[in-house]
RNA sequence: GGUCCCGUGGUGUAGCGGUUAACAUGCCUGCCUGUCACGCAGGAGAUCGCGGGUUCGAUUCCCGUCGGGACCGCCA
């Protein structure tokens, strides 16, 4: 192989008249007889080549062998292109390169599909085929996207003095949170490792020892089940800082993710981003991470509806329950009776028993099933709160609060896709605070920590930990883009005896919490700067970057939706001498799925 | 753990209780000196995911299973 004096992205007709040599990819070959064409790709783009069959008929000879995706060393004479000849589609349309020496580096064969963005492929072609994929421009484009974003961060915390620290990825199994990875221990039979969900003992620890400002470009890794933004194992820019309280962290994150947008994306956000607190999110938008870049707020009729002949909603309220509702515009003419009920379905899987709605036919009138049980008065009150015209369609839950969220935060959603109701290019930050620090879990019978067990009690709530855990906000912050949670954070608590009553709290007895936990408790003791931090899903950030809706496409090799890797057969089955040595048995499997294997 | 959708030449799709299984693209051969979604002519390529059932007959209907996807639960 000789070296190449260009790449085929960068030629412009600067270098006319210069001979140069490249090495790439046959992107597309078009065999005209005595003249054939290629397109030369490779990373930084493409030119066309050309072959003369009257002045090198023995280049020619060569290209008419080959075929797509060829590795071709040229060498060759960069001309101008006759103006009839330009190509104003690609970059280097107004030249290309007559070919004097062709050389095959490697041959190729008839590939599974063509190297386009057109390609339209199903998820387990590109997968099992993803060195194919990941050469198709908008693959290519997104990696860059994802190497820029993550460069970006390093530079900008580098700036804001932040150094960069590595944390363990074999490290101890904690009994809060999701499920772990587990890696078996050789030497010590029996004993478990478990890879990292996030570094964030770690990252406590460091700020024990004094370094202030930490981050990192973390992998971490959960074992639960997978969602189009959720992969088993994803990387988390995770920051942690002494000295640096909420409001000093949040405005720092901001400058990021503005720089992040206006270098990556040319759009300017604006700062301070929109707080919410949990409570308001959740009531009107239904949702801990509102997409609130279009309206449709949910409103609380329970008021109105408590002394209703509606005995479904009266009930409801009398019950301890809500009734709320949202309004989507102007979707009544389109929508038959049925279209509507059949949405009980949708709302059916977030656990509602159903969905009631009521079509706007007039200013004053609704119409539908249910619009017999409201008078005059009460149908046109209802129009009034939530501002609805003719044509609008009102859909309610009555349920207890946390199902009427849910259903409605969904429907809020699903329609506003539907309808095209979400503008793009639009960043859409905000925060949501005063999340509850703990929520009681009925099936472990015991309050569970709702960010992590290491979240600072907002001060003056401290006592209720004690007496009205439920009632106790914490100082955590998560940031939301585009109805995503791109990212959570909080104080921390960094006193022992506070960090005690939090594990009291949790049910935690104290030989538990020892057990656990004690090396962070211990390290609490030695001088324990108070410190904050956050974690970014930087898959997630990417992902909405890239103005895509699958973190798949942001990962190099991602995971399917069942945890397996197609291209490498991951995970699969090991020798049982590797099961000997790691003093492993594994059972049965139900049923008799073995054999048909 | 659960619900729903998908599985047909290499790829993406169509289709139907009895077909010569269709279309596009890719691939192969030939022709072509200005193409760039090149064109023209011809050709190869499908155990219709797998197993079972219903039926005279199943790619088509049913059940199971495997694989892919979306979602609920789960994900501090």
């Amino acid at each position: 192989m000789k070296q190449r004096t260009h790449t085929c992205g960068e030629l412009t007709e600067q270098q006319v008249g210069e001979k140069v040599i490249l090495l790439g990819w046959v992107k597309k070959r078009r065999d005209l007889g005595q003249v054939i064409f290629i397109d030369l790709r490779d990373a930084a783009g493409q030119v066309q080549i050309v072959f003369n069959g009257e002045k090198q008929p023995e280049a020619l000879a060569v290209a008419e062998s080959v075929r797509s995706e060829y590795v071709l060393e040229v060498e060759g004479e960069v001309v101008q292109r006759e103006e009839s000849t330009v190509n104003p589609k690609i970059d280097t349309g107004r030249i290309e390169i007559i070919i004097e020496d062709v050389r095959v580096l490697n041959a190729a064969k008839g590939l599974p599909f063509v190297i386009e963005d057109e390609a339209e492929l199903n998820e387990d072609v590109r997968l099992k085929y993803r060195y194919l994929d990941l050469r198709r421009p908008m693959m290519q484009d997104t990696m860059k996207l994802r190497y820029r974003t993550t460069k970006m961060i390093r530079d900008i915390l580098d700036e804001e003095k932040f150094m960069e620290i590595e944390t363990p990825m074999l490290t101890k199994s904690t009994p809060e949170g999701a499920r772990d990875y587990l890696v078996p221990s050789r030497v010590h039979h029996g004993d478990f490792y478990a890879l990292p969900q996030s570094p964030q003992l770690f990252k406590q620890l460091l700020m024990v020892a004094g370094f202030e400002r930490y981050f990192q470009i973390a992998r971490c890794f959960r074992d639960e089940d997978l969602r189009a933004d959720r992969q088993p194992e994803f990387t988390q820019v995770d920051i942690e800082a002494s000295f640096m309280g909420k409001e000093q962290l949040i405005s720092m994150m901001e400058k990021m993710m503005q720089r992040l947008v206006k270098d990556l994306r040319g759009e300017d956000v604006e700062t301070a981003f929109k707080r919410l607190t949990y409570q308001e999110a959740m009531n009107r938008y239904g949702s801990d991470k509102p997409d609130t870049r279009f309206g449709m707020e949910l409103v609380d009729i329970s008021e109105q509806v408590k002394e209703s002949g509606f005995k479904v909603f009266s009930s409801t309220v009398e019950n301890g329950g809500v009734v709320k509702g949202i309004c989507v515009k102007g979707i009544a003419p389109e929508y038959s009776r049925k279209d509507l009920d059949e949405l009980s379905g949708f709302a059916e899987i977030y656990g509602a028993k159903g969905l009631a709605w009521l079509k706007v036919s007039s200013e004053s009138e609704v119409k539908g099933p249910i619009a017999k049980f409201f008078n005059e008065e009460e149908q046109k009150q209802l129009i009034e709160v939530f501002e609805a015209e003719e044509g609008d369609v009102l859909f309610f839950a009555a349920d207890k609060i946390r199902v009427a969220w849910d259903v409605l935060g969904a429907l809020r959603t699903k329609f506003a896709k539907e309808r095209n109701l979400i503008p793009s290019n639009t960043f859409d930050f905000l925060w949501v605070t005063e999340f509850p620090l703990l929520s009681y879990d009925e099936d472990e019978k015991r309050y569970v920590a709702e960010h992590h067990p290491f979240t600072r009690p907002v001060a003056e709530d401290e006592e209720l930990l004690t007496t009205n855990p439920e009632k106790v906000r914490a100082e955590a912050y998560d940031l939301v883009l585009n109805g995503y949670e791109l990212g959570g954070g909080s104080q921390r608590i960094y006193e022992r005896g506070l960090q005690e009553k939090m594990f009291t709290a949790l049910g935690f007895s104290e030989e538990e919490a020892k057990e656990q936990f004690g090396f962070l408790l211990d390290a609490f003791e030695y001088g324990t700067p108070p410190h904050g931090g956050i974690a970014l899903g930087l898959d997630r950030l990417v992902m909405i970057l890239a103005d895509r809706t699958n973190l798949r496409d942001t990962i190099a090799f991602p995971k399917t939706a069942s945890a397996s890797c197609l291209l490498t057969n991951a995970p699969s089955s090991v020798e049982q001498s590797k099961l000997d040595e790691l003093h492993l048995n594994v059972q049965e499997k139900k049923k008799e799925e073995t054999k048909e294997k």
